[in-house]
Parts: structure tokens; sequence; C-alpha cells
DNA sequence: CTGTTAGCGCGTTCAC
DNA sequence: GTGAACGCGCTAACAG
């Protein structure tokens, strides 16, 4: 015979605080979910159980009896970019108002490894799911759309999104920034991509630029587009290979913050000046671009903006109470500032 | 009667596996967590059905019949700031190792909010808990030591952690830093504190500054320390107040990267020298000290490690080798740089 | 408004 | 090396 398994583990259960309180259970339970479903003097009886011992519900005993569980997973390319995290931070803020936990997982830009993340995500019945990447693995999408979790892509807008999509399109805010900078008069403009390997974003922003270019009526010359590694490092690579490829190169366009920040630097050391010989331009606005000297001009990205309306559509799902599109494409602007500043005077005509 | 309950939902159960693969639910489920424990022939059985199926197995279950589940929490005051962000990028990294998943809460340096926070990822079970704060409301510490969960505090070093901790001597950095500022001439020393309120790591800071001076025999003016708000505003702002203040300043040190980045900004602007006019030194190294002109003399702070080594150190509870003292203390180191060099040569005698 | 009953999908424990 | 029974702690569904 099976000798009835006795429990040796001491945490409490709803038991231990029904009893307590000389109810059931399932009033205990009520009462911490539901606190208006439940008469006053019982719900004060229970609350004050409740306290005196110190109780800690189950949720994992409470989201598998109720299939229903209150953490959304958000899978990004790492948190050390300010941008990520930025985005993290807004996701997670809107999550703790509904009640909801945000787990988080990196993909280090590998599929695969976004994959391994979903499905352990999916593991632990997350309620909803945020992916940075619009780029998945076969079996991330049939796992995805077999969970039937309201899932939110966010690194891109993409027409065909696993199911919804909150981006702003990369390929207009570049392109619109070439046009800025042509209407300035430039004429010569480089453009610094991040590594073009498994980024559909810098795809994206190069193919924006060339697009520029083309409405611009100028000439898209390889020597004037260089790849460069992320961070101060590649961008003060990249503003001197640029240089010595073409002196008379006039403005450089980076597709991304921090680059354009170093090769800003570089510059200076050089004796460069910025502007002047050289413009700089850059992509996503991160704070530090108006507070160096001189401030630089850049694209202003909803990226607080993604991460809320992300979350929202998550919960409002969630809620039943979702409608609107499927996919929202938020706007971006053009921030000029000193770094673009032509010599003489201002926008050529 | 009641009328038996059926199953409307359609995720796939382990019953569901082994039925498909002709073996009982209790080879499935070793199969998945044990594979060594089963014979080769089952084995592939089993995984040719859960592939075929698209098979997720359900972890909450799992977590509640094991008593045991593969979470962890961290609470940051918030994932905005770089600084935190590389801490929970450092930690994610050590746990994704180990088959980890992070659940993270912001607290906004409110107790209250971290308390919420805490009881919310107790009562999802986290299996170890990683906590920036060390000041904690007297109903989160009994949470915390009632779940008996291995807990790490990383945001300060103190002698009376939870349980264990993993951080740096903010004070015993601040002090040396003022104290290398003093051998190198530097006499009217400045500086500028991050909020003093809910911060016990900016009051340990002010603690550093204030013993550095006395150990170089001089005296704390009261002219000479201001509190300023985090980010470049703050550093721009306390410049100018502290020059105001005292035009004789020669030296100011800042308790925040960023300000002192922002305060260089504004150096630059007004035409005061730096250094030269004014040495500037700042806490906590991030890349961008390293990269604007001048470089700025700042401690390196092992922000990473602390990541890494409080995550190992969960890890290692849980597996049963913890071995090793509750308290680790990381070193840190003073980066000189450009920015504090003094005019006609270097290190005073 | 409150209590009773019967699972949620697994892992533990034991027998074979 | 494999299977059967039981319960982890909670909530859905229903009866009163």
């Amino acid at each position: 015979m099976h000798q009835r398994r006795t429990r040796t583990v001491d945490a409490l259960r709803m038991e231990d605080v029904a009893a307590l309180a000389g109810v059931s259970p399932m009033t205990v339970s009520r009462t911490l979910r539901d606190p208006g479903s439940v008469s006053k003097a019982m719900r004060d009886r229970v609350q004050a159980a409740v306290n005196d011992m110190g109780y800690v519900p189950n949720r994992l005993a409470g989201s598998l009896a109720s299939q229903r569980s209150h953490v959304v997973g958000l899978i990004v390319p790492g948190l050390g970019d300010s941008l990520y995290a930025g985005m993290a931070q807004a996701i997670e803020g809107v999550l703790s108002e509904h009640g909801l936990y945000l787990l988080i997982a990196a993909s280090h830009h590998d599929p695969a490894t976004e994959e391994a993340a979903i499905a352990a995500f999916l593991a632990q019945r997350v309620c909803g799911l945020i992916l940075h990447s619009t780029r998945h693995t076969d079996r991330a999408k049939i796992l995805v759309q077999a969970a039937a979790v309201p899932t939110v892509e966010i690194g891109r807008l993409t027409q065909t999104p696993l199911d919804l999509c909150v981006s702003y399109s990369g390929f207009a805010a570049a392109k619109a920034m070439v046009m800025h900078l042509g209407g300035l008069g430039y004429r010569r403009i480089g453009f610094v991509s991040l590594p073009l390997r498994n980024n559909e974003r810098s795809v994206e922003r190069r193919r924006g630029y060339l697009a520029g270019l083309r409405e611009l009526g100028l000439t898209a010359l390889p020597n004037l587009m260089v790849e460069a590694s992320p961070g101060f490092a590649g961008g003060v690579d990249a503003v001197v290979r640029l240089v010595q490829r073409d002196p008379a190169i006039d403005a450089i366009f980076f597709a991304a913050d921090v680059m354009a920040v170093g090769a800003l630097f570089e510059c200076q050391r050089r004796g460069w000046a910025v502007p002047g010989q050289i413009a700089i331009a850059s992509f996503d606005d991160v704070d530090l671009l108006s507070h160096v000297v001189p401030t630089i001009t850049s694209l202003r990205i909803p990226r607080e903006e993604i991460g809320r309306r992300s979350a929202a559509m998550v919960v409002s799902r969630l809620n039943g109470t979702f409608s609107g599109p499927r996919i929202i494409d938020l706007k971006f602007d053009v921030m000029t500032r000193e770094s673009t500043t032509r010599a003489g005077g201002d926008i050529a005509p």
C-alpha cells in the first residue's frame, strides 16, 4: 500500500488561513482576488488572518488552476544597450500598473537563442510576449502561434507580424534624415551602418539612406558607405575611414547614436571642424546628443512610447478590450541641432 | 450531481505525448528532465513525439509538483539607468547558462514599492532574489526570511545583509578618489552628491568624501558641497552653483558619471578650462568617460562582476554547492585620466 | 454571499 | 528501466 505522503514543506496554504479565520478556503481565495465579492465581515476576518500569519498565496497553483498567468515575457537583444533598457523600463511600468510581471531574456540578435527563450517562456505559461526581433525561426513562429498568446513585435515595422506590431519605419526615418541633410545643402553624404548580419533594422536603415539619395538625385558612392561595430569605437573608426576614402565628404549620417558621439570626439581630437568641415547626424535620440558640444542632429525615435503601447496592447488583449489596428506605425522626428548647421547661414533654398 | 468538467483548453499535456509515443506519461516526464535515466529506444520515441506535436511542457505544473521553480527575481531602482541595466544584463547571462529565468521589477528607490515587488515575486515562488537596495520595510524583511530563498543584496556593502551581499565599499571608493585628488595637489575639492533621501549609497559616498578631506587635513566647506538631480542637467546646474559660490574651487568630484559629463560640457560652453581651471572626477566608470575630450578621471566600479557574482551565489545555493563568505567586498580602481592632469606636469610630490 | 467537489498538469514515491 | 497512484495549492463550476 501507498503511504499517504505528508507535507514536509512549511509554507502556509489557504487552508491554514481559512482555519484561523474560521471560513472555507474558497472564501479566502475570493477575498484575496476579488474583495468585493465577499461580505465585509468575512473580508475583515480573512484579511486579519492573512496579515497575522504573513500568508503569501501561491500563484503557481493559482495560475495552474485558473489557466491564467500574470507574467509577460520580453525578449530583447540585450539589456546593456540603453535603447532596449529604456523600452524595458517603459514596459515594466505599464505592466506593474496592471498587476503583471516581466520576465526578461536576451537574444543577442540570434534567432536560435530567441527560439529557446520563447520556448522557455511559453513553458512558464506567460500570458503575453513582447519580442524585439521580427526575425524568427520557423519553430519559434509555430510555437508562438500555437500558444495563442498576445504577442507584440517592436523592433521594426513589419507588415506580417506574428500577431501585433508597434514600431516606426526605420526606412522612412533614415530617408527623412538624408532628405533633411540634402535640404541643408550637403551633397557628399556618408552613411555608417551597424552590422547588417542578422539585423533587419540595419538593412532597413541603409535602404532608407539609399532611397533618400535617389530622391535627392545623388549617386550612392560605395566609398561613402561603411559598416562599423556598435559603440564609441565603431564611430571613431568609421569617421576616420570615410574621410580617408573621400576627403571631400561633407556630412555623415550614423545609424546609431553612440557611434555618432564617438565620431564627434574623434573629430575634436583631430581638429576636424563639426560642423564646417563635416556635419554629423545620428539615429535614435539619446539624451547625450543634446548635451555634447556641439549638439548632434538626430532622429527622435518613440522608444518609450513603443514600450508603453506594446505593453498596453498586451493588457487590453488580456482584458478583452482590445480594438484597433494590429500594426501601429509611430512617428519619429528629425531634431535639428548644431552639428549640421551650415557655415554661412541656415537652410539652403 | 456535478457534471465532470471537460477540458476546453487545447494545450497539449504529457498524456497526449505519451499516447502518441506509446509510453506512460512518467516516461515522457523523465525523458524531458533527465534523458539519461531512460533507455535510448524510449528516449528517441518520446523525443520524436514531442517534436511532432510541438509539445511545450507546463512548468507551472512542474514547479508546483516539485516545489521548485526556475525563476529568479531582480529588483532594481529602474532599468533606465545604464548602471542597473548593466547589472541586469550580467545577471541574466549567468542565470540563462543555468536554465534559470529572470523576473524584473523597478523599486524607484521606494521601500514600499520594493516590498510589493518582493511579495509578488514570492507569490510567484521565485527560487532566488537579488535586491539592489539594502533598505527594506520590516514586512519585506520578514517575508524574505520566512521564504528562506537565497537572497543577495548588491547595491551597497552592508554588514547586516538579509542573507548574502556582493558589492563594493562606496565609502572607501569616494575616500580613495578624494585622496587621489589631494595627492595631485588639489586643495579646494568640491563634491556633488545625488539626492540623499532614501539612498544610503549617496550618503555613504558623501561620508567617504568627508573622510578623505579629513585624512588630507582639509576642512569640509559647506560651500563646496551641493546636492543635484541625476542626469546631465544636474551636473550642469551643480558646476555652475559651485563656481559661483567659490570661484577658487580647483576640483569637483561628482558622485555619478552622467553628472560629471554634463558639467564638462557646460565648462566647455562657458570656456572654463578642464583641467586647468577646474579638475573633474567622477564615480562609476561608464564608457563615455574614456571617450569625451578630455577623458574624465573616475572610479571603475565592478558592476558586471557584481551581477555575475550575485547570480552565481544564487545558483550555487540552489545547487547546494555554496561555500565561502556571505559578504563579498569587490575592489574598485581609480582611473586617472586627462580631466585631473595638473597644468605644469604630473603628480605632486 | 458561502461552501463543496473536482480537477489544473505535472513530479514524487513506491512497486514491479 | 518503467508504470500507477497520489497530491502540490489553488480556482472553476455548481449547489445552496
